[in-house]
RNA sequence: GCGAGAGUGGCGGAAUUGGCAGACGCGCUGGAUUUAGGAUCCAGUGAGUAAACCUCGUGGGGGUUCGAGUCCCCCCUCUCGCACCA
C-alpha cells in the first residue's frame, strides 16, 4: 500500500529540532512565561503505550503553547532513588547507578522516538550527587527550623526478605523493630495545608477530595476520666462531648501503653495480655481488613464519668487505634455505630441520650449520630446538642477535666529508609552532642559506591555495614561520632525538583529566587492521579515551609494541575506483570510516531480511562496518509499561493466560501478544545472533518494556479496543518517546509480565525409542531424573528399538518428551531 | 459504610445557556478499481417496518417545561479513592 514516507520525515525533523534547540527557553524572558511541568519519571527503564499518554499530552501542549506565543518552559528530569534499582542490584548484580543511567539513556531515547521533546540542558536526576546536595541542604534547613525531629518508631519486619521497612516482594510482615527515624513535621502545616486547598481552583475536584480527606481535621475535646481505685486518669478525645453522659465505657487500643498499667493486680491480666498479642500478630499479617465483629477485653478496672459520676469498664479492642488522638475513646453505643456494635457484642449499657427534632431515630435498631435534643443528660435535658457541646466543654475546661482540641488525620511524615539507594540523611550522632547536621559546606554527604547491597538481617541499611562511610567526627565537638545510615524516602527528592530545573547548574543554591519568583508557580502540572496525595502534599509542604523560610514568595507550588486517566486493553490496566502492554517501537516501526501521537490522543477525554484498540490506530494512520496524498496532489499550486491576507470573503464562489467558513471554524474550535481542557479529541475530529471537506472540494472544483479556489486551499491547508502540528509534529513540519516556509511551524503564530467569517450565510431551521420535527428549511443566517415565524409558518407541509388552525404559541429560537404548539 | 465520577449505536466517544441525539474515528454492508486485497475511492450504517416524510430511542421510574442526554426527586449498575480517624 501506498503510506508517506514517515520514516525519512520523522527522523529528518528530530534532527532539525535538536539542532536547532526547539525547547530550549531562554529563562531570563518572562513575558508570557507558561510553565508546563510533568511528574517526572522514575527510569524503570521501558516505556509502554500507557505511560506515552502522559507525555504525549504535555509535549502536545507545550508546542500549542509555543505557538500561542508562550515562553515556555517544559524540562524533563529522574526520580532515579528508590527500590527497583537496589532490586536489579541484588538479581541482576548490576550497581544501581549503572542500571539507572541505561534507563535513563533507554528512556530519553523512546522519548525521541516518540517526538516529545524537552529542554535538556535542564535536565536533573536525583540521585545525581550536585541534586542530592541540595535535598540534604532541605534537610539540614528543616531541622535547625525544628521541622525535623528523631524518635523510635515501629518498622514492619519482613524476615523472608531479611529486610526492614516495605517489601515489594513479599508483601507481609511478620515482626516490628524499633528503630530510630527521621520525622517532617508536616502536621505543624496541617491547617495552612487544608485551608489553602480552597485557593487550588485549577485542580481536580476529586484530587482535593482526596487531600482534604487526608489531612481530616476534626474538632472536638480531650476529656480525662479518673482511673477508679487509682492516682490514675485516662484521656479521651472525642468529637461529640454532647454525648458524653451516654459514655457508658471506655475503650484502649491493644497497643496502647497504659494498658499494662491498668491490668497489674485486677487478675485479668493473663487475658489481656493473650489478647493484646493477638492483635499484634494480626496486624502485621493481614494487612488491616476491616472486621465486622469488635473484638474486645475487659481490663478489669473501671473508670469515672467525669459529668455523671458514674463507674464505667474500661476494655481494650481492635477497632480503636493507637496512631489517632490519645489511642482511647470514650463508648457512646447509643450514638456511634461502632460503639453500639461494642457494647451489643459485650452485653454493655447503651444509654440513649440524643434524639432527632424531625423524623424518627434508628436506635434502638442503630446508633443515631446526629444532632437533635438532650435526654437522659440531667440538667442538659430539652437543650439542643450543639449547645449542649459548648456548655459540656466549658463545664469541663473549668474543672479542668478537659481540653478543646483539633485532631488531624494527617500524621508526621516519616522519611527514614533502611535502604542505600537514596539520598543519605545528613546527620552525624554524636555520644555527646547527640544528634549533629552536617555543616552546610560539607554536603553533599556521598553515597558510598562500593557497598554491599544484600540485606543485613538486623533491618539496618547497606550502608550500616560500610565502615568508611559510618565513621566520622562530630562537627560540634570533634570527637569520635557515627553518620546516620539510612536515607531519605524518594518522595523528599520530588517535593522540590521543580525549582531546581530554573537553575540546574547552580552549584551555590538550590534554586535562583528571583527566577523562582518569576517562573512560578509551575502553570501547568501533569501527572498521574497515583500522586495526588502523598507527593501533592509534600511539594505543597515543603513550598510552604520555604516561603516561612523567606525564600520564596507564593504559598503553593501548582497553579493548575491536570491528572490524565490511564490506557487500558483487554478490560486491564496496562502493565508488564498481566502481559497487555503494547510495545511503542512496532508500532512506530510500521505505521510512525505521529500516527501513534494522533491515535493516544485520538483515545477521549484525557482526564479519562480509555481502552486501547489496535484497530483503531490504524484509522489515525489512514488519516495522515489522506493528509499527506492532499498535498502530493496539488503540493505546485499549494506552494506557489501566498496565503490569506488577499481573500476577499465577499466576492467567493458558494463553495468557496464555505471552505473559507470552515476553516474559521476550524481555527476557533481547535484552540478552543485543546486551551480550555485539553479535549485533543474534538480538536482532531474537527480538523479531519476539514480535510474531509478540502478532499472533496478540491475533486469537484477545478483548481487552477492564481484562481480563488486555489487561494482558499493553501489557506484551509496551512492552517490545518499549522493546527495539527502540535498532535502530530513531525508531519506537520514537513508539510509546512513544503508548503514554501523556512521557519518551524512552532515558532509561527497560530492563524487568527474571525468568527464572523465562521458563520454560515445560511441555516437549517428545523420546523417542530408540538415538539416534533416536521420540517427542515434553508433560511438567510441573519433573518430576523419575525421573518423566521412568517418562513415556518408558510411552509407547504406546515400549513397542511396545521390546517388553519390557529397555533396556542409559536416559539422561536434563533435561526435553529421553531416549535409551532397547537 | 462514606466520598467522588460515570452509565448514549456493534465499539471508542460527540452534543454551548435545556432546542435537529449519535460529530469524528473504528467495525460492518454494498459498489468502483484491481491478477489479488488485510490497499485506495464512493455510498450506506441507532432500532422497528416492505418502505417512509411514520413510531420508538441517551441505565430504570417519576417530575418541571412548548421542548430534557442536559434541570429536580427516587432507584439500579459500574469505576476510583478512603476505609473502624472517635
Amino acid at each position: 500500500m501506498q503510506t508517506y514516507p514517515h520514516k525519512e520525515i520523522e527522523a529528518k525533523w528530530k534532527a532539525v529540532w535538536r539542532d536547532s534547540r526547539l525547547m530550549e527557553v531562554d529563562i531570563r524572558d518572562t513575558a508570557r512565561k507558561y510553565y508546563c511541568l510533568m511528574m517526572y519519571p522514575y527510569p524503570s527503564g521501558d516505556l509502554h503505550v500507557g505511560h506515552g499518554r502522559n507525555y504525549i499530552i504535555g509535549d502536545a501542549l507545550a508546542r500549542f503553547k509555543l505557538m500561542e506565543g508562550c515562553n515556555v518552559l517544559a524540562p524533563m528530569g529522574w526520580d532515579a532513588f528508590g527500590l527497583p534499582a537496589e532490586n536489579a542490584a541484588l538479581h541482576h548484580n548490576i550497581h544501581p547507578a549503572a542500571w539507572t543511567r541505561n534507563n535513563i539513556a533507554k528512556m530519553k531515547r523512546q522519548f525521541d522516538e516518540w517526538g516529545v521533546v524537552y529542554d535538556w540542558s535542564r535536565e536533573v536526576t536525583s540521585c545525581d550527587p550536585e541534586y542530592y546536595k541540595w535535598t540534604q541542604w532541605l534537610f539540614v534547613k528543616l531541622f535547625k527550623s525544628g521541622l525535623a525531629y528523631h524518635t523510635a518508631a515501629s518498622v514492619n519486619w519482613f524476615p523472608s526478605c531479611k529486610i526492614g521497612g516495605m517489601c515489594e516482594r513479599c508483601g507481609k510482615a511478620v515482626g516490628e523493630r524499633f528503630l530510630e527515624q527521621w520525622f517532617f513535621k508536616i502536621t505543624e502545616f496541617a491547617d495552612v495545608l487544608l485551608d489553602d486547598l480552597e485557593t487550588l481552583q485549577e485542580w481536580p475536584e476529586r484530587v482535593l477530595v482526596m487531600q482534604k480527606n487526608w489531612i481530616d481535621r476534626s474538632e472536638g475535646l480531650e476529656i480525662v476520666f479518673p482511673v477508679k481505685d487509682s492516682e490514675r486518669t485516662l484521656t479521651c478525645f472525642t468529637t461529640r462531648p454532647d454525648t458524653i453522659c451516654g459514655a457508658t465505657f471506655l475503650v484502649l487500643a491493644p497497643a496502647h501503653p497504659q494498658v499494662e498499667a491498668l491490668i497489674a493486680g485486677t487478675g485479668r491480666e493473663a487475658a489481656v495480655r493473650s489478647f493484646v498479642e493477638e492483635e499484634r500478630r494480626l496486624r502485621l499479617t493481614t494487612r488491616e481488613l476491616v472486621e465486622p465483629e469488635k473484638k474486645g477485653v475487659f481490663t478489669g478496672r473501671y473508670a469515672v464519668n467525669p459529668v455523671t459520676g458514674e463507674e464505667i469498664p474500661i476494655y481494650a479492642a481492635s477497632y480503636v487505634l493507637m496512631e489517632y488522638g490519645t489511642g482511647m475513646i470514650m463508648g457512646v453505643p447509643a450514638h456511634d455505630q461502632r460503639d453500639f456494635e461494642f457494647a451489643n457484642a459485650h452485653g454493655l449499657t447503651i444509654r440513649e441520650v440524643i434524639r432527632p427534632t424531625t423524623g424518627q431515630s434508628p436506635f434502638p435498631d442503630a446508633a443515631y449520630p446526629g444532632d437533635g435534643i438532650m435526654v437522659n443528660s440531667g440538667s442538659f435535658d430539652g437543650m439542643r446538642s450543639e449547645l449542649a457541646f459548648e456548655r459540656i466543654a466549658d463545664d469541663l475546661e473549668r474543672r479542668s477535666a478537659g481540653k478543646r482540641k483539633i485532631n488531624f488525620r494527617l500524621r508526621d511524615w516519616l522519611i527514614s529508609r533502611q535502604r542505600y539507594w537514596g539520598a543519605p540523611i545528613p546527620m552525624i550522632h554524636c555520644p555527646t552532642c547527640g544528634a549533629v547536621p552536617v555543616p552546610e559546606n560539607e554536603l553533599p554527604v556521598k553515597l558510598p559506591e562500593d557497598v554491599d547491597f544484600h540485606p543485613r538481617g538486623d533491618g539496618k541499611s547497606p550502608l550500616a555495614s560500610c565502615e568508611s562511610f559510618c565513621k566520622t567526627r562530630c562537627p560540634s565537638c570533634s570527637g569520635a561520632a557515627e553518620r546516620d545510615t539510612d536515607t531519605m524516602d524518594t518522595f523528599v527528592d520530588s517535593s522540590w525538583y521543580f525549582l531546581r530545573y530554573l537553575s540546574p547548574n547552580d552549584d551555590t543554591r538550590p534554586f535562583d529566587p528571583s527566577l523562582a519568583a518569576r517562573w512560578l508557580p509551575v502553570d501547568q502540572y501533569i501527572g498521574g492521579v497515583e500522586h495526588a496525595i502523598l507527593h501533592l502534599l509534600y511539594s505543597r509542604f515543603i513550598t510552604k515551609f520555604l516561603k516561612k523560610e523567606g525564600l520564596i514568595d507564593f504559598s503553593e507550588p501548582f497553579a493548575r494541575l491536570f491528572t490524565q486517566g490511564m490506557i487500558c486493553k483487554d478490560g486491564a490496566k496496562m502493565s508488564k506483570s498481566k502481559g497487555n502492554v503494547v510495545n511503542p517501537g512496532p508500532l512506530i516501526e510500521t505505521i510512525g510516531a505521529d500516527a501513534m501521537r494522533l491515535y493516544i490522543l485520538f483515545l477521549g477525554p484525557p482526564e479519562k480511562d480509555a481502552e486501547w484498540k489496535d484497530d483503531s490506530v490504524e484509522g489515525c494512520h489512514r488519516f495522515l496518509n489522506r493528509l499527506y496524498r492532499l498535498h502530493e496532489k496539488h503540493a505546485a499550486i499549494l506552494r506557489m499561493e501566498s496565503s490569506a491576507g488577499s481573500i476577499i470573503p465577499d466576492s467567493l464562489s458558494p463553495e468557496c466560501r464555505e471552505v473559507f467558513r470552515k476553516t474559521h471554524w476550524t481555527i476557533l474550535k481547535v484552540k478552543e478544545d485543546i486551551a480550555d481542557d485539553f479535549h485533543f479529541k474534538t480538536a482532531i475530529s474537527a480538523i479531519m472533518e476539514l480535510n474531509n471537506a478540502l478532499n472533496a472540494f478540491s475533486e469537484h472544483s477545478a483548481i487552477k494556479e492564481g484562481s480563488p479556489e486555489a487561494q482558499i486551499l493553501r489557506y484551509a491547508f496551512e492552517s490545518m496543518v499549522h493546527l495539527l502540528a502540535p498532535m502530530t509534529p513531525h508531519i506537520c513540519e514537513e508539510l509546512w517546509q513544503q508548503l514554501g516556509h523556512t521557519d518551524s511551524v512552532f515558532r509561527h503564530p497560530l492563524p487568527e480565525a474571525n468568527s464572523e467569517f465562521a458563520k454560515a450565510a445560511f441555516a437549517t431551521l428545523v420546523v417542530q409542531i408540538d415538539s416534533k420535527i416536521r420540517a427542515k428549511i434553508e433560511i438567510p443566517a441573519d433573518s430576523t424573528e419575525e421573518e423566521i415565524r412568517q418562513l415556518a409558518l408558510a411552509h407547504d407541509r406546515i400549513q397542511s399538518l396545521v390546517q388553519g388552525k390557529t397555533p396556542r404559541k409559536v416559539i422561536v429560537i434563533g435561526n435553529k428551531l421553531v416549535n409551532i404548539v397547537m
